[in-house]
DNA sequence: TAGATTGTTAATCGATTAACAATC
DNA sequence: TAGATTGTTAATCGATTAACAATC
């Protein structure tokens, strides 16, 4: 039930995941550990890694360095995993499903509720037993249940329709896998997961090593 | 067959795609059109634009703007949409048959072959026909069909060992989708897909609201 | 020509790194 | 105490923005 309220840089906000999983995957017998630990692992830097860890918490301490333990326990509240957002994913195709149905993300206090699709032939029940609806019903479901995050797995060309329909249902933060810029009011936060410019740079690397 | 050497930042190279997907759905009798004009739809500064287009096109006329016909041309051969990048996917969980069966990265020249899997029971066929094979097959298949790209889908505990294997069987560049960092030569490029990270900023911006 | 737009040089801003003081 | 490690202040680096000159 942290609360703290700290405002971190969006890059600092990207490396503490990264953080927090190297801890956990420690043997339980270590009970300290160094920020120049910590630096090799990940490729960092460990002045770097030392401000970041700082920023979050205040558990350092010259010569033994920081508790593993109250380490997880801050990146773990700070990061909001420990909190339950409810979430809905728009467009049930393979990728939508995909995600409905990966346990994974409960990990990271993300519980997807249910899909919702505009194609008749997708409404139904998964693998895993969460429900397809129709969009129709996706304003009325987000009331109800309060939803503040929205998945959106359609195609590019329906994006944006659903980003409007999800600022209007009370929906505050999109995360979004549709390949195109989508336009929101200023309090929603649009998270882009920028496949095409992930491929690009995979494409570039290529590219240098022909020559 | 375009193979100009121009090397831009990673922070330019991620906002390529982005003019290029914004060029591609303007009306087909727009000819031309200004950085201003670009950098308002995207919510950029315009110089910035300016500046990134400049890095990889020469296209750019005073009073008239950028010729959409030669941006769009220039931006696909710098990012290698048109080149065919041949890939393989390791991990036929839910999430790499998806991607397995998405057409969709075909179109930023992207080819997933096939995915392999250590599972017996995952070896098979998928809906669009694509082949599951056993991972002992996999070094043998890498190298026949001189792949360069591998796609990491499976869980956090075995990515390392799978990110050893696709090193060892002449792969240079890896996407991650594992919630974990690897680490491989310097040569190799590991393109990590940071869905933990997006998740934390939704949660973070959804627990600044509740202030 | 006048005006819109590009491209470039200088200024600003933010993030990372280096140097060092503080502490157990 | 001496030494390892943290945390902070100053320096560097890179990316963005502002100002302006060049051009059609």
């Amino acid at each position: 039930m942290g609360g703290l309220l700290v405002s971190v840089s969006i890059s600092v906000m990207r490396r503490l995941p990264a953080y927090l999983h190297y801890l956990k995957q420690l043997p339980p017998d270590v009970e300290n550990i160094s920020a120049t630990a910590i630096a090799a692992q990940l490729d960092l830097g460990d002045v770097l890694v030392r401000k970041d860890l700082n920023s979050i918490s205040g558990a350092g301490k010259p010569r033994t360095g920081y508790s593993v333990r109250g380490l997880i326990d801050d990146l773990e509240n700070f990061l909001g995993y420990r909190k339950k957002n409810q979430a809905v994913i728009v467009g049930a195709g393979k990728l939508g499903c995909a995600m409905l149905d990966h346990s994974g993300f409960e990990e990271y206090g993300l519980h997807i509720l249910a899909a919702f699709d505009s194609d008749p032939k997708k409404i139904g029940i998964t693998d895993t037993g969460k429900y397809i609806y129709p969009l129709s019903d996706f304003k009325e479901f987000c009331s109800q249940a309060d939803i503040k995050i929205g998945v959106i797995t359609t195609p590019a060309s329906a994006a944006q329709e659903i980003c409007d329909l999800m600022c209007g249902s009370g929906i505050r933060a999109i995360w979004n896998f549709a390949p195109t810029h989508l336009t929101a009011g200023k309090d929603i936060l649009i998270q882009n997961e920028n496949m095409a410019a992930s491929l690009a740079l995979l494409s570039a690397h290529l590219s240098e090593m022909d020559c």
